[in-house]
DNA sequence: GATGAATGAGACTTCATTCAT
DNA sequence: GATGAATGAAGTCTCATTCAT
């Protein structure tokens, strides 16, 4: 009898770690051999192949191959920008600690311009809800941060207490990601 | 008929300046937007459109997209090797001449890792009996300058004369290529 | 231990009724999508969300896709042929009651010419033991029915006594369903 | 010389009218087993192969499959609307010119319901800038006719001359077109 | 030599079907 | 019996390459 309701217990969490470790094995996948070969070089079969699983599974996870580059980057977002705002120096001016933290995020964007570019398209272009929904995430995680800092900036006086941080760090946000834009995709300079 | 004659007397020199410039303008749209979106990423559709030419005129010039990859380096590697030996620093040690030269083609293909790989694999494994002449013209020009660096070298009795340094010259061409090649291939360091 | 005894007692029912439940969804939801986007166009997936059940069930009670389009008709049969015999005119010639039942069955294919091929084909190269089976039943229905009919005309003098009627029934329904078939696959006219 | 100023000027129209075949050919195809086969059921295959070019020809032509019923539609849409007005009872009050117009095209829609409604989700959500472009001369086509139908109604004092035929005519279309859309979708009745 | 329509191999993607849970 | 994640065959579509003009 406690077996059963044991089984019974256990299975979705088998079931679904077993699916997590299928996600995980093909978004590294798709990951490493993005950035080895390019995506437009990369095949979906390859992916498949180095991931271990069918041709269509790819499909059970990502909506497309370019939905696929998207969640490869998404899943690494949140790490760069963990790794952004903590490396913040404490004691800078603010303007230094925005620049540490949109600077890390051109860092690895810059480590593959094409691939940010694929990705920059992706983003600004998506049509689908959900990932729109998603990379909305992505990028409040990122303001919030901002305005942490700005608010900080603005207990120690550093700054007047007039902005709205939060509508700050949009502004800032903004002008970030069009730079962005227009670096990856006109050349301009960093 | 007279004019006929005219035409035909005149059309080698402009018919032949025709199809330099075509060339040239097929290898440069080539050039860009391989390095902009990447090999694979770029069609030969696009090509010949920014080229201002018709499809299958870039298989007058080319015998394929991977050869196409490969005039166009061979094209800009004049220029880079030129610019390797004109930079030498004529007073220094012989190793950090070497260094220079060889450093200066890294860089060179370090601009764009997977173009790179890409040309270094036409390289090694071309099987076209012109293009492998042409190849070795680039790896023979390379070997000559390093040969006149090391009899300069002799000459101001930095190292020994009794090596022979064509010998020699090959051997550091063979061992720089055997570790582009793995750079590229399997991610060891510089 | 006894509301187990009573739940086991009463299961069997309930399970069945539940099944039936089932199969009557499933095959509900594939009729109408099978009508009103078309066989190919039709996914299982569909058809499985529609009836409320998880994509694998329906194979409990079908053995393909093709298996569920014959099901569909054979529920639907049943009832058209009820009406078929049911609308027979009484008083009429044998010929314009045979024309009367056929015309029934003619029309009810006629609505969807197109899922009447599909059907046509299924049921003349199936080869799965049981279907065959089921669709001898039908054809007996149909057989039985013009075997009555004729048996009354020559109860009442309008036809000779000397065919077996239910010889001659079959060869009706031979004729009828290579009229049929010609009329699906070779649009030749009614 | 004449024969090579000939070759030159002949060139050009032997080419474009052997496009023209296999646009012909590959249209042709499509429709007879759009009808046939339903939409989805066809393959591009089948289309090509029974229009006896290669895999790839078909979309020289055609962008999609969805591109290719619309193709084919636009092509008979000529014929059925030409059709539709050559017929239009002369002496008939006006209203009932309309009906036969109107009636003539639900007539051709009616014939395959399902090819309709593919075709009408291709009319009222293609994005494709040229095809919107096509898909309007057709719906200018049918309004110019409509206009000069009321201006005659007019002209014999039918109806009042305050209407603006042409407004009236996109007002009939508008109504028509939701009717079909309607029709085809939610099985409304005609 | 230049053209561009045609080709077909191979890419991405869908979906009927299976099977461990 | 029911589930739904996984499979892989088969579909649509792209694009490097050829060849008649």
């Amino acid at each position: 009898m406690s077996s059963q309701t044991n089984l019974v217990a256990l299975e979705p969490g088998r079931r679904e770690r077993n699916k997590q470790e299928k996600r995980r094995r093909i978004l590294a996948a798709a990951g490493r051999l993005f950035r080895r070969k390019g995506f437009a070089a990369t095949t979906t079969q390859e992916i498949t192949t180095a991931a271990g699983v069918a041709a269509g599974t790819l499909y059970l996870y990502a909506r497309s191959k370019e939905d696929l580059l998207l969640l490869v980057f998404m899943d690494e977002m949140q790490e760069v920008i963990g790794r952004a705002f903590a490396g913040v120096p404490h004691a800078a001016p603010l303007v230094d600690q925005l620049m540490h933290v949109f600077g890390t995020l051109a860092d690895y964007h810059g480590e593959d311009i094409r691939l940010a570019r694929a990705l920059i398209r992706e983003i600004a272009f998506n049509e689908d809800r959900e990932r729109r929904r998603e990379i909305l995430g992505v990028r409040r995680t990122i303001n919030a941060g901002v305005a942490r800092l700005m608010q900080q900036a603005q207990q120690r006086r550093e700054i007047t207490s007039e902005l709205d941080p939060e509508d700050a760090a949009q502004v800032y946000f903004s002008v970030y990601f069009l730079l962005l834009q227009n670096w990856v995709n006109d050349d301009i300079d960093r």
